[in-house]
DNA sequence: TTATATACAAACATGAATGTATGTAAACTG
DNA sequence: CAGTTTACATACATTCATGTTTGTATATAA
């Protein structure tokens, strides 16, 4: 009826993202038709094609919107040269690394249910299999950036230097890792989601030369 | 045409599963039709109709056949009384349990095709949302193992006592359950695959009080 | 040996999702 | 202020999956 300006369609192109990421949670992304998010965001189809090309595209805006900056935050705390918080020995800053991102799923609805959705609402076949990719490539980048604060520790000695900071990087990332999965699965909650600060605390306690 | 034996219909139905479990990898579960299904494994849908009720049906006989064996042997090699081998102190049982389940990925198709279907082609939702519920009641049973068999091993004297054995338990199944999900993402193997044996060793060297 | 249940194949009926094409009113551009 | 593009809604065509029903030859039980 009315057109709208560009604002407007800016818009209405959140509302599709954001009601296919409702659908999706209830539905899995499979089952659910774009004409199911159209009418959830108060639209027709027509809408939904002009934004975007096809399910997949929309799925992969969905997910780069918390992703981007849920990656840029964790490099943030890991590496950034000016430490924020007195206490930013390396050691910490994995912790915070963590501890950041549990908070960030504890407080943000939309965050959630898109963890929710990437990891058990979907189908990483066909167009959605590059996902799978960019997954591991992120691994791969947040490990090496444990690595490289592992070994900063222990050349401080904070941490035991028995073990290569590689190892110690990969089992820290397989270990959160575990976590989120967990945590996005335990939705009653009594399991893990509201002991992940602790289990976050004892593992870096684990790896710490006090072992206070 | 020719009216089969019961152990006819047996095969009948396994070669379904398996058809079932191969097109579900390569299409996921939801974009596969139970026709894709019968053609593969060289009969019709009304073959399927017979021996499952729907899809779901299938999918659950398929995971069922790989998940309570698992199970099971994990349970074995952390419980059983009669140990088997010489070093069987606790520390090392854990870590064989781990091993043993890795070995089994390696070494079967079926059982590596069939977690992958579980943990990237697979939509939890609706009929298929009790699995999420079922993998939880696992995990603590599975922790629940861990930690008793931690308690056991820091009366021992073996493993630090700094930490509590539920902690250690906890940080192990999530460790373990990170890994098993990497593994399978890593259809390349440089991560995390060929390095499997090395990250279980060393999470467990990690907890010895013989650092060694 | 006959009646019945079994193990499917084949046909039928229905519904639903996708992509595209077309229509249109209003916003923007020169 | 006319022409063009934008931002959709509507209509159309096609494809495909599902569940059910019916048919049937034969293994099996009485």
């Amino acid at each position: 009826m009315v057109r709208k300006t560009k604002e407007d369609a800016a818009i209405t192109r959140q509302r599709i993202i954001h009601a296919a990421r409702e659908v999706f949670l209830l539905k899995g992304v499979s089952r659910t038709s774009l004409e199911q998010i159209a009418t959830h965001a108060g639209v027709t189809r027509g809408a939904v094609y002009w934004h975007f090309k096809n399910k997949a595209e929309l799925f992969y805006a969905m997910r780069e919107q918390v992703f981007l900056p849920l990656i840029d935050r964790m490099d943030d705390t890991l590496l950034s040269e000016q430490s924020l918080t007195a206490d930013s020995d390396p050691l910490s800053r994995i912790e915070k690394s963590m501890l950041d991102t549990i908070n960030e799923l504890d407080q943000d609805l939309t965050t959630r249910q898109i963890y929710e959705v990437m990891m058990s609402k979907c189908e990483y076949v066909d167009e959605f299999a590059d996902v799978l990719q960019d997954i591991l490539n992120n691994c791969s980048g947040i490990v090496e950036k444990y690595e490289s604060a592992y070994e900063k520790a222990q050349k401080l000695g904070l941490a035991h230097s028995n073990l290569s900071p590689k190892e110690l990087a990969m089992d820290t990332h397989l270990f959160f890792s575990g976590l989120l999965h967990m945590w996005v699965k335990d939705a009653d909650g009594s399991l893990f989601r509201n002991r992940a600060h602790s289990l976050i605390q004892t593992h870096i306690k684990l790896r710490r030369t006090s072992l206070k």
